[in-house]
DNA sequence: GGGCTTTTTAATAGCGCTAACATCATTTTG
DNA sequence: CAAAATGATGTTAGCGCTATTAAAAAGCCC
């Protein structure tokens, strides 16, 4: 007992189908959801498998099928909340569908990022994931789409003529959330923006500038520039404040910049929300780790990321078989969240 | 050309055999730094490796050797910040020396731990990665122990008898940053402590009392409970500076309830580090975050988990050829980082 | 330089799984 | 009722790598 046999610890494909009876294959087939494979006998196998515990190995998968199914993920340094649940997301998605990642570091710069895309072709990748910030990267896609693997784009604002992609709606999004704030009453509202280079910056932008101009009475806009960082929101918040008129509500781009405005409302001695509402994007940890906790909006990133690898997975299938491709853009549900940060206009009730 | 053949896209070991011109085990072994090549014969293989841009298939390294070299990581939802960093550090390590990392998630309830580690034994890893809070669960170890697999705790405050251990004095770093604060002139120094159930957090503490007992003249603490949460740090902040003769620095247990600190600071009026000096631990890309950025201690995580991956790999190595085992308990080095939320005592320029 | 050990290299057999083909039962049909 | 068309399952041959064993080359003694 106490010598560890060489055995991995481990049932395998082998042994599920000698305790169900039938053929290795047919445990193959009923684990990869082949069709073709009598109900009784699947459910013999299913059985079988719980009985025994058994989990698949993923690198003899791997192996087996001869890199179809491995699949890359780029990542550089967006906020740290939003790499861990998209990281978890992958990882996740990874796992029920019997996938391998491959995940490779890079920071900003362009030569990082070609340099780690080379990596990923060389591993034999079949697909990639590219999250927010690559995903607009010409370079990185005409590399990918040169050593013809499947890229897909996570989180941008467009989709892209070229790329596969899985987003949210930022901009109808940043409409909801702007309409809340007016719903409150707010009309001088201050909206601090996101990184230029981000198309989901833009959409947000677009969209909270489309539904103030629908307020009746009319809103007032003021907007001011940040780029994601809590830093860019505090300073971009102190600029909003000490205005003559400042706003009666703040709108950042994400909650980052969000939990900055707080900061910066706080230092100012404001309270939130009775003198002043932040809102936020996104729904990071930070947004419940603040006080208040901030009204922002629920940005599926863990699903999105396992959205992406499933479709990553799939396309990578189809493009060997027939080349008819047709871009998918796929939008997941995004979930305005109303939290204490926003509340009605002050010297309204 | 555009025909993808079904290759993984992939150099061999056998073509880079082939074109050093020699066996294809020499080429395994040169990868694997097994020693008895001659060197020219090593030099050769290194070439081709270089020329073909040869990288091993993790996949079937891992299936080769039967399970050794897989290894799992457990986590739960420990603050964001540290989760991508320490995943991040994982996955270089992981990379780095050709292990395959096995990622579970858990919550942390008991029994989603239970279930985890049998999903880890029953996947056959041959060692286990538990960062802080699970590196505690008596259970989590007693079950690793039981399957053979080799547990490794990171981020502990003291190793425990039955685990080796990859940590960094907390003790210690607790004393460099409370001399910090008493060089500057502070006597009434706050401290939020961590989450009661780690042992980092009795360190911390523990360093904090030993390093305020030194002092000359002697020094007041006030210690407020916190659990390691932004906004437990906000409150312990709140009911220190709302005493009667509130403390002229904050020592919090980590960057989060530092935050916490220095927003409750802000929305008192008080200026950071004018009036208030704020330290924080870890050094989380929070730090960075907010505004002014915080003193606080830099806690090696990547290299933390890097360095866990290389020992669990190197003992379950060890383990399976004898029985001769000795704790291991790494100790990293940590650092002062002095940023902008430290200053000097109020009125003493 | 023969017999011997000591390096160093080559050959073979899997690791756990899947793709492709082969083999059986069942139907369906001329 | 034989022949072809379906299912449903079993067989075989690898995927890229590492252990293990066998073989060859190189050193060493007297």
């Amino acid at each position: 007992m106490s010598r560890t046999k060489k055995r991995t610890g481990g049932v395998t494909m082998d042994h599920v189908a000698r305790e169900a009876g039938v053929s290795l294959m047919t445990v193959s087939r009923v684990m990869n959801n082949v069709p073709g494979v009598k109900d009784s006998t699947r459910e013999a196998v299913m059985g079988a498998v719980k009985a025994l515990g058994y989990s698949p190995n993923a690198a003899a998968r791997s192996l087996a099928r001869n890199g179809a199914g491995r699949i890359g993920l780029l990542y550089s340094n967006p906020s740290a909340g939003y790499l861990s649940q998209f990281l978890v997301g992958a990882l996740d998605g990874a796992q029920t569908s019997g996938a391998l990642l491959v995940i490779e570091k890079c920071d900003t710069s362009s030569d990082s990022e070609s340099a780690a895309i080379g990596r990923l072709i060389a591993g034999g990748v079949a697909g990639v994931i590219l999250p927010a910030p690559h995903a607009e990267s010409d370079r990185a896609i005409a590399a990918l789409r040169e050593a013809g693997v499947v890229a897909i784009a996570v989180g941008t604002g467009h989709p892209r003529p070229d790329t596969h992609a899985v987003r949210m709606d930022d901009f109808a999004a940043a409409t909801e959330m702007t309409r809340h704030l007016i719903e409150l009453g707010h009309r001088r509202i201050g909206f601090i923006k996101g990184a230029v280079n981000q198309t989901a910056s833009v959409e947000r932008l677009l969209g909270f500038e489309t539904e103030i101009r629908r307020a009746e009475p009319p809103a007032d806009p003021l907007v001011e520039p940040g780029d994601f960082t809590y830093r860019s929101g505090f300073e971009a918040a102190e600029r909003l404040l000490t205005l003559d008129d400042p706003p009666t509500a703040i709108f950042a781009s994400n909650d980052d910049m969000a939990a900055g405005a707080l900061a910066a409302a706080h230092r100012r001695g404001l309270d939130v929300p009775g003198d002043l509402s932040v809102a936020g994007f996104d729904d990071t940890p930070l947004a419940t780790a603040v006080w208040p906790e901030l009204t922002t909006i629920r940005q599926p990133v863990a699903r999105m990321a396992e959205a992406a690898l499933r479709l990553v997975l799939q396309e990578s299938r189809d493009q060997s078989r027939r080349d008819a491709r047709s871009l998918i853009d796929q939008l997941l549900p995004h979930q305005l969240i109303v939290r204490a940060s926003t509340g009605q206009v002050p010297g309204n009730s």
